[in-house]
DNA sequence: GTTGGCATAAACACAT
DNA sequence: CATGTGTTTATGCCAA
C-alpha cells in the first residue's frame, strides 16, 4: 500500500496535465538517473518506479544530499564548488534525516515555488522523493486546509526569521507533507511556533496546532509529542507562561533561550569541512540553520515560507541525533530507528490519538485534517506555505 | 566511565 | 467524571 501510495502520489500530483505524466517518465522510459528502463505505459512505469526505485531511507537521504549539493553548486561561486563536489556519502558519514534540512531544500524549493498546498513534495525531476512513504497509510486527501480558525498567525517575520532564514524555511512544504521528523528539538520547534505568532505568544493548543500544521510527522502519535511539548514548556526556563485574556499563553524568553543556546554552541566552526557531504548531520543541519548562505540558499525559495526555524545550529543537534544518528538514514520512515528517541513510534495502528497515519502521499495531499487540526487549525497554511 | 542534553513515559495536581 | 493543562520525576540513549 504504502509504496503504492507514494508512487501514486508522485504520479498523481504532478502536473495536472495528463493523468499519466510523471517527471521521471517520458517517451516510454524511466528517467530515473541511471535507469532508463523501458516502460510501455504509465501504469507499468508506476510499477517499475515502485519496485525499482522505492525510496528507502538511504536513497532518499542520498537524493536529498545530492540535490542540495547540486543546488549549492549552482549558486556557489565556483570556488566552493569543488568542495561540495559530492563525494558519495560515505556510510559513515551518514546523512541522516538531518539532511533534510539542507537538502531537501532543493527539492522543496522547486516545489515551493510552484506549489500550492495540495501538492506534494514530489518533484519532478528528481527523485526527490524524499519523502518516502511510510508505508502505511492510505492516502488521504484532503482538500485544502480548513479555513482555519481565523487566527491567523501572521507570518512572523520577525527579525530572526528573516535573518536566519534557515534552511528549513525552504523546507516548510517538505515537512508539512512528508512524514519526516524535523531535525530540531522540541524546544526549538516550540520557540519557532511562538515566534511565528504575530504577537509572539501562543496557547498550548495553538502550539499543538502549529506542530500538526507544520509537520506531517506530528500528525501522529499526538499523545506522545503533546506530552513532550508540555514537558518542554514546563522544563525550559525560556518558555514563559503568561496569563492572558484567553487563558494562558506561552511566550519565549529570548534571553533565556539564547543563553541556553550559547552554552551549547561552541565550536561549530562551520565551513571548513571537507565538503558538506562529509559533514556530520548535525553539523550540516547546523550549517543550514546557521543560515549560511551557502547552504540555505534561502534566496531561492525565499518566497515560500517563513523561515522555519530560525534556530541555531545547536538546536539541531539534539534533534538530529535522534534522527538518525547512526547513519541510517531514514528520517522518514523508519520510525523505529534505532533510536527510540523521538521517533514517535510509528504505531500506525494507533492512530488513535488523533492522528491519522499519513504517509507522504497522504501528506501529499496534505490533509491534515486530523482531528486536531480541525480544532486548531489556524488554518492558513498559506502563511507558511504560500 | 561520566556527564549533559534530549526524548519519552508517567504520575500527580488543578481547573474546567 | 472526563479532559486539558502544567509540573515533576524517572529512564534510556547518544555524543562529547
Amino acid at each position: 500500500i504504502s509504496h503504492h501510495s507514494v508512487v501514486n502520489g508522485q504520479a498523481r500530483s504532478p502536473p495536472p496535465d495528463s493523468g499519466t505524466s510523471h517527471a521521471l517518465y517520458g517517451h516510454g522510459v524511466c528517467k530515473w538517473p541511471g535507469c532508463e528502463s523501458i516502460c510501455e505505459d504509465f501504469s507499468q512505469f508506476l510499477k517499475h518506479l515502485n519496485s525499482e526505485h522505492a525510496l528507502d531511507d538511504r536513497s532518499t537521504a542520498q537524493c536529498r544530499v545530492q540535490m542540495q549539493v547540486v543546488q549549492q553548486l549552482e549558486i556557489q561561486p565556483p570556488r566552493m564548488a569543488h568542495l561540495l563536489y559530492l563525494h558519495p556519502l560515505s556510510p559513515s558519514t551518514q546523512y541522516g534525516p538531518a539532511p533534510l534540512n539542507l537538502v531537501s531544500s532543493v527539492t522543496m524549493s522547486k516545489n515551493l515555488l510552484s506549489v500550492s498546498p495540495p501538492n506534494l513534495p514530489q518533484t519532478p525531476t528528481t527523485p526527490t522523493a524524499p519523502v518516502t512513504p511510510l508505508s502505511q497509510a492510505p492516502p488521504v486527501l484532503s482538500p485544502a486546509s480548513l479555513p482555519g480558525m481565523g487566527a491567523v498567525r501572521r507570518r512572523h517575520s520577525d527579525k530572526y526569521a528573516m535573518a536566519m532564514s534557515s534552511e528549513i524555511a525552504p523546507n516548510y512544504e517538505f515537512y508539512k507533507n512528508a512524514d519526516v521528523r524535523p531535525p530540531f528539538t522540541y524546544a526549538t520547534l516550540i520557540r519557532q511556533a511562538i515566534m511565528e505568532a504575530g504577537d509572539m505568544q501562543l496557547t498550548l493548543n495553538e502550539i499543538y496546532s502549529w506542530f500538526t500544521r507544520t509537520f506531517a510527522y506530528f500528525r501522529r502519535n499526538a499523545a506522545t509529542w503533546k506530552n513532550a511539548v508540555r514537558h518542554n514548556l514546563s522544563l525550559h526556563k525560556c518558555f514563559v507562561r503568561v496569563e492572558n485574556v484567553k487563558g494562558a499563553v506561552w511566550t519565549v524568553d529570548e534571553a533565556e533561550y539564547q543563553k541556553r543556546r550559547s552554552q551549547k554552541i561552541t565550536g561549530l566552526s562551520l565551513l571548513g569541512s571537507p565538503g558538506l557531504m562529509y559533514v556530520s548531520l548535525p553539523l550540516q543541519a547546523a550549517l543550514a540553520e546557521s543560515s549560511l548562505p551557502l547552504l540555505g540558499s534561502p534566496g531561492l525559495m525565499s518566497g515560500s515560507s517563513t523561515g522555519l526555524l530560525q534556530t541555531a545550529p545547536e538546536d539541531l543537534n539534539g534533534a538530529l541525533d535522534h534522527l538518525d544518528t547512526n547513519g541510517h538514514s531514514s528520517p522518514c520512515y523508519s520510525p523505529q530507528m534505532h533510536k527510540p528517541a523521538v521517533h514517535v513510534k510509528e504505531e500506525p495502528l494507533n492512530l488513535d490519538d488523533d492522528e491519522c497515519p499519513m504517509s507522504l502521499v497522504t501528506t501529499a495531499n496534505h490533509s491534515p485534517e486530523l482531528e486536531e487540526d480541525r480544532e486548531l487549525e489556524e488554518g492558513n497554511l498559506s502563511e507558511d506555505v504560500e
